[in-house]
RNA sequence: GCUGAAGUGGUGGAAUUGGUAGACACGCUGGACUUAAAAUCCAGUGGUCAGUAAUGGCCGUGCGGGUUCAAGUCCCGCCUUCAGUACCA
């Protein structure tokens, strides 16, 4: 074949990237092992919804990055499993059908061959045997199995973990719910065992529903009854939907849930044990939003006598109580050790005060105090505290220092096995309050700055409450305030609303009467849906305040409030609170809750933001559930009998009574007998019952499918314990950070689960994780002008204003040809002019304004020129067919602005077209040269020439200029040192994840070793391997010449040897004062004193020096060298 | 408002623990090769001032201070941009 000599000589990317893509999918190069004596590694990417656009150069950024780690890694030695799919369901799709009649399950087949056509064009080294669709049965089979392990399952606080429901069942029938302690439904009434075992079926299964981690509930939602569909708030605008703007309204659903808020505390404290970028974490802390503070119960006013607790303690007996705390016996400390681990509800705290007496240690939310014997008046404490509800439990200290732990069994049995005592009759006044308001608030040290309270419109006391005469105004209120969506409400922060009730509340620490108002500024989505206003100290409060005239109560000392509340914590001092004046936040709060604790209408809570997240859709292109209504009651259907299959429909909106898409399906019910989805006409039948109409949301199949591809193909399990607890979790996990609180936050909750369930070995799912920054697109742009008549000109006669302007045609101008919007204007009335569209008397009643209008950037070249005939022949431009262009030099020039790639910006550019021209090896490197991975960075497509021409200086190193020559003499001192530095930096650079700048790196050495004129084995075969996890097409190609018959790509990674980058001499830099003046080749052997020595007799120093003395000469051997004049 | 990230030539971006600011590219300018273009190769390229030139001076990492022999890098105070988020009680 002799014409491959001219061929071989020239780099030709088209044919080598094909011939080695064809090469790796033929010998299934990249396919990993289950099984390896290598150590593990899991490189994995965010997979991709395929849509009907393909792929764009910004998607594959992360790919490349991760394809460049998965591939050194291979060469390190590591079995690397790198897989890819697709996020197949999907509102797009979906969307298409309904406007074309194609079912989604096609679209999404020809899209997903198109994406699998452009990765491969790219040269990615997954391991395709292991895909996973999340459309496909086979694998949403276990998405539906996942959501039937939730159903199965409860959240015990005890043991803080999700347990199988079976465990709950059991104690409810041994002890009711008493003891059980879960994260559940907040209305759950207290049963027996006797009562549960009375409960019918149907209210066993009632209230277990309850306490399922997927459970059905009444949401609110944002109904759309034109679109048939549910919107979340940002698909709606100023009211209406931002489709179609149909009218939204709020309206009850029921939705499946999932409790992720039981895991709330676990997906902060997880995030501190994962690899993750800081503001991906703090977005997730932001959105599980913790929040400590208290709950606070208040009374409403019934007309009864009002209630007060006195106050025990004043401020300085606190102060000196304070030393007490301090200053503990021995037998105290020694106590102290034992109790002071106790948490959450058993916790105790030192030497409080109860009443007027100090107590050595008390568990109030237990009501246990315990003592050293022998303090005076120990009848009296014992009575008293008694009456305040409390057991008293005393030891001597011979007793603690002897057998501490016997002491602490005691006061655990006192706990677990609490004594009766005597009720005090106060609980019995409060218990006759007809109604309480509960709220949270996070400052319950400003208590005493209550001046009234607000709640949601919402409410459900409100209606209660609200009094004869305010009835009118509160209904006018709430009939106003619900026609704004929670969005908007949010969004209109300035404007205050609200109406009073009438009613009052009492101040559980005054006794005094408080307004209670509704206003939309309180949400019901939060908290409790009312809050305690203490305007001094909170901005909305105080805006409310102000605007309905409400006292202000000041309780901070020497504080002004009377512009703005004062709203920070730290450093003032609580003043004008009783019991609480004096005290400093810490103090106070603490003090506070205390208090509250002891007299029974509050406690100290931590509240959390993140709401249990909805799981239904009211779609057509989502898992359905494995889920049927028996007697309105939902039952899983087997494991053994999934995948439950998406049944067709002859149309994908809808249905006209407002059921969700499969409502339309008519095989759409489950014969419980033969165990399998029957036809509708069947539910006559007594065994035959509805199946679930909604879909589950898009992130259910994303939240586990890492763990699928352990296993894919696995039809037993979701995985094999083996791959699970071989490959464990994600070592490197790559994607955009717009998943922060979406994919990755229930990805985190669902692996949780299923960690807790003993499913998968590990509780998070990926040990580090990157963002990589967007890829923005350069738009281009023409500049349009479009000329008005003047207003007030003169001419009456509106018909003459039309003539005046109708001879002329759109006019697009050069972007150079002018500055300002004034130039514009001229040049354009000049053109106008010399070329007779515009009658010179009327020119000064014409106006011209400049309009900015997006042109396809594959019409502009390298230098912003623009291809004028195209633009004007271009499908979408059909406008300006006829528009005249002013020129400059003969060309258009378009004017750049960066801006997210998008399809309605006309910036898109295709990577197909990329591989074609200059070949993938160089998309590769080019986007990896970009800039740092984690940053957004604009793409300009001129700068690939540069990677480019590298390609070819590296290929022509191993070519004589007539044939492919490599030499095996020994390498020279200068190429081994280019060499090592360059797998250094290289090995360096990929481990911290710079890509950019190794990618500097390989052209710093292929300029070296060009200039060295380097042919040698010894390099260039180390240097194919550097270069293979970035360009590996190329390095294939080198390799094989060099005579390998395997694939370059578990060849060894070079190894680097420091002994060849010791240098004898140093050119330093001589700096005076700091500033640098020249350099000297110093040896590296010399002392700092010879150093010094030569240095200054140096001639250059002492014409710097003019004669001066230096002040001080500073030597960093190997570094620098600095004299101070 | 809050949280986070970032501000360096005409452009994308380098600069490991404070130690020669602007690596590597793009672009631009000039040159070689060519009938010409493309491709390729060579040289120059932060600003400014002085000089025919070699060269030299001064200024330069958003702004204002500070620490230090030495600051893009550390500290204090601002400004701007981008991203996320929000009546969160």
């Amino acid at each position: 074949m002799q014409l491959l000599k001219e061929q071989i000589m020239q780099y030709n990317h088209l044919d080598i990237e094909k011939k080695w893509q064809k090469f790796w999918a033929e010998n299934q190069t990249f396919k990993a092992s289950n099984e390896s004596d290598k150590p593990k590694y899991y490189v994995l990417d965010m997979f991709p919804y395929p849509s009907g656009a393909g792929l764009h150069v910004g998607h594959p950024l992360g790919y490349i990055a991760s394809d460049i780690y998965a591939r050194y890694k291979r060469h390190k030695g590591f079995n690397v499993l790198h897989p890819q799919g697709y996020d197949s369901f999907g509102l797009p799709a979906e969307q298409y059908a309904i406007q074309t009649g194609q079912h989604p399950a096609k679209t999404t087949e020809e899209n997903v061959a198109t994406y699998r056509r452009q990765l491969d064009n790219i040269g990615f080294s997954f391991d395709w045997s292991r895909e996973v669709r999340t459309s496909s049965p086979e694998y949403y089979k276990w998405t539906q199995w996942i959501f039937i392990q939730l159903f199965d399952s409860w959240y015990n606080i005890n043991t803080d973990k999700a347990e199988d429901i079976s465990t709950l069942i059991k104690t409810f029938k041994k002890e009711g719910n008493t003891s059980v302690k879960a994260v559940a439904d907040e209305e759950i009434t207290v049963f027996s065992a006797d009562e549960w075992n009375a409960f019918s079926n149907k209210e066993q299964e009632e209230t277990l529903l309850k306490y399922r981690l997927t459970f059905l509930s009444d949401t609110e939602v944002n109904w759309c009854p034109a679109l048939g569909t549910v919107l979340a708030n940002d698909e709606i605008v100023n009211g209406v939907s931002e489709r179609g703007s149909h009218p939204v309204i709020r309206k009850k659903m029921t939705q499946w849930s999932m409790r992720i808020s039981a895991y709330a505390q676990r997906l902060l404290d997880g995030l501190e044990k994962i690899d993750w970028p800081q503001p991906l974490k703090d977005s997730q802390t932001n959105w599980i939003g913790r929040s400590q503070g208290a709950m606070v119960s208040f009374n409403v006013d019934n007309g009864s006598d009002k209630v007060s607790s006195e106050v025990k303690l004043t401020y300085k007996e606190l102060e000196a109580l304070k030393e007490v705390r301090q200053n503990l016996s021995k037998a105290e400390t020694t106590l102290w050790d034992e109790l002071k681990n106790k948490k959450g509800a058993s916790k105790f705290r030192k030497k409080y005060t109860i009443g007027t007496f100090v107590v050595d240690y008390v568990c109030v939310t237990k009501n246990i105090i315990v003592e050293f014997s022998g303090k005076e008046d120990e009848a009296v404490r014992t009575e008293f505290f008694n009456n305040e509800g409390f057991n008293v439990i005393r030891f001597t200290n011979e007793e603690v220092i002897e057998n501490v732990l016997q002491a602490v069994a005691e006061i655990n049995s006192a706990i677990q096995f609490p004594k009766a005592i005597e009720k005090t009759d106060k609980k019995e006044v409060k218990d006759a309050n007809l109604y309480k308001i509960d709220v949270f608030t996070t400052r319950p040290d400003t208590i005493f700055g209550v001046s009234f309270m607000t709640l949601a419109p919402e409410h459900e006391l409100v209606s209660k409450i609200t009094t004869k005469e305010q009835k009118k105004s509160v209904e006018a209120y709430i009939k106003a305030t619900a026609k704004r969506s929670e969005r908007d409400r949010m969004a209109d922060v300035k404007t205050i609303s609200g109406a009073f009730t009438g009613a009052y509340a009492i101040h559980p620490f005054s006794g005094e009467k408080v307004q209670i108002w509704i206003g939309d500024y309180v949400l019901a989505s939060y908290g409790t849906g009312a809050v305690m206003a203490v305007p001094c100290g909170d901005q909305r409060d105080y805006d409310f305040a102000k605007h309905f005239g409400i006292p202000i109560p000041n309780i901070f000392e020497d504080i002004d409030i009377s512009d703005a509340a004062h709203t920070d914590k730290e450093g003032t001092k609580i003043a004008n609170s009783d019991f609480l004046s004096g005290l400093k936040y810490k103090k106070a709060l603490k003090l506070a809750i205390f208090e509250m604790e002891k007299r029974g209408f509050g406690y100290g809570k931590i509240n959390y933001r993140l709401r249990d997240a909805v799981f239904s859709r009211q779609r057509y292109w989502g898992e359905p559930f494995p889920v049927y209504y028996k007697d309105g009651m939902p039952q899983m259907i087997a494991d053994e009998h999934l995948p439950i299959v998406l049944p067709e429909v002859e149309k994908y909106l809808p249905t006209e009574d407002g059921k969700p898409p499969l409502g339309n399906a008519t095989e759409w019910a489950w014969d419980s007998r033969a165990k399998k989805v029957v036809s509708n006409d069947k539910l006559k039948n007594k065994t035959v019952y509805p199946l679930e109409l909604n879909t589950m949301p898009g992130w259910a199949g994303s939240s586990w499918y890492f763990n699928r591809y352990m296993d894919a193909t696995n039809t037993n399990a979701f995985a094999s314990k083996e791959s699970l607890e071989y490959w464990k979790e994600i070592d490197l996990y790559i994607g955009g950070s717009e998943h922060a609180t979406g994919h990755l936050l229930y990805a985190r909750f669902w692996q949780k689960f299923l960690f807790d369930k003993g499913i998968v070995p590990v509780d998070e799912f990926a040990k580090k994780l990157i963002n990589q920054g967007m890829i923005l697109g350069t738009s281009a742009f023409v500049f349009k002008a479009t000329a008005f008549v003047k207003n007030g000109c003169g001419c009456s006669d509106e018909k003459s204003n039309d003539d005046v302007i109708a001879k002329i045609p759109t006019v697009i101008v050069s972007k150079n040809l002018f500055n300002s919007d004034d130039e514009f204007e001229s040049v354009v009335k000049n053109y106008l002019l010399d070329n007779k569209f515009l009658d010179p008397n009327f020119a000064d009643l014409v106006m011209i304004t400049k309009t900015a209008i997006h042109a396809d950037v594959s019409l502009v070249n390298s230098s912003d020129e623009l291809d004028v005939d195209g633009f004007k022949n271009h499908a979408l431009n059909n406008d300006y067919k006829n528009a005249e262009f002013i020129l400059e030099d003969e060309v258009y020039k378009v004017g750049r602005e960066v801006e997210k790639m998008s399809k309605s910006k006309y910036n898109v550019v295709n990577p197909d077209a990329i591989c074609e021209e200059y070949g993938a090896d160089s998309l590769r490197l080019f986007e990896m040269f970009l800039g740092p991975l984690e940053q957004a960075k604009p793409w300009k497509t001129s700068g690939i020439s540069g990677v480019s021409s590298f390609l070819k200086k590296l290929w022509k190193l191993y070519f004589n200029g007539e044939a492919f020559e490599v030499s095996d003499a020994e390498p020279t001192k200068d190429e081994l040192k280019t060499l090592h530095k360059t797998i250094k930096k290289v090995e360096e650079d990929i481990e911290n994840f710079s890509f950019n700048t190794s990618v500097s790196t390989f052209m710093i050495a292929v300029n070296e070793l060009t200039t060295l004129k380097c042919n040698k084995r010894s390099i260039l075969e180390p240097l194919a391997i550097l270069v293979s996890p970035y360009a590996p097409h190329i390095a294939e190609e080198l390799w094989n010449l060099l005579g390998h018959k395997e694939s370059i790509s578990t060849a060894d990674f070079p190894v680097f040897n420091a002994s060849y980058l010791v240098e004898s001499a140093k050119n330093y830099p001589i700096s005076f004062n700091g500033k640098m003046r020249f350099t000297l080749e110093l040896s590296l052997d010399l002392s700092k004193d010879e150093i010094e020595k030569i240095v200054m007799e140096n001639e250059k120093t002492i014409a710097q020096l003019e004669g001066k003395a230096p002040k001080k000469v500073i030597i960093v051997p190997g570094k620098i060298i600095n004299i101070v004049i």
